[in-house]
DNA sequence: CAGGATCCAAGTGGATACTG
DNA sequence: CAGTATCCACTTGGATCCTG
């Protein structure tokens, strides 16, 4: 697919709307998915460690976050047979391989704060269409 | 702010919601956001042709992230007073540089379709949570 | 051509309560 | 503890029509 493309040496390309690799971006594009594979590449982590990491998640988020990178082969889930439950998540190899990634936006999120900040307050007087979006 | 945590020099922490970097990854995490970026980091261009390159974007959602990115200093927008008429938009300095990361993303999505896809398909004989989200 | 204005269907995600 | 289930307010985003 899309192989005759000349700059596509893998036949994918994000920018068209039925490729794979779309919806691999549209997965990604979520910023739980930047938060949790962030928290997870610290290493092994538990449910209510993830949940206290990433501030603000809600269980049913974090849940379906989690169950998404799961299924995408991002992360391993292990249940232990105890009482009460204890279940751990991992990053698998292509999750640590992504985490790297990721976690370069998320320190460029916070490295240019003060710019974007900046631009944020010349746009304001008083706000255009963007105002509503975050 | 929180420049008590000694891993962030920069006392930004996108995991705690009320930091200002987290709503900077929040607006970063958009698929639009990646693709509209994407196509401005092969250089200006006009509306109609990002709206060309970036397929299946409506003229409604590619004016707000376009409005979204020139708000925060990414983007540049031109205007040129004539009819019909012409407006060119164009990577800032930081949005080039952020340019640069959202590109690996965009490149490592597309490099591990195979993957995925087949984590997809050992995960689907059928669904679990992950069904109903993309 | 660029994009504003509406309308609306569907999805997102928060709050809360409950269970093995 | 690690979820699941439910309800619901809000947002997202598509479709359509209109204008300088």
């Amino acid at each position: 697919m899309y192989s005759n493309d000349p700059d596509k040496p893998f036949g994918y390309d994000a920018f068209r709307r039925e490729c794979m690799s779309h919806t691999v971006l549209e997965m990604l594009s979520s910023k739980w998915v930047y938060l949790v594979v962030g928290a997870l590449s610290f290493g092994r982590r538990r449910h209510g460690e993830l949940a206290r990491k990433v501030e603000g998640i809600t269980p049913k988020m974090l849940t379906q976050t989690l169950r998404v990178l799961e299924r995408d082969g991002l992360v391993l889930r292990e249940v232990f047979p105890v009482i009460p439950p204890r279940v751990e998540y991992e990053l698998t190899e292509l999750g640590r391989n992504l985490a790297g990634l990721l976690n370069e936006i998320r320190a460029w999120s916070e490295r240019h704060v003060p710019e974007i900040v900046e631009a944020r307050k010349q746009a304001s007087p008083d706000s255009e269409g963007a105002s509503a979006a975050l």
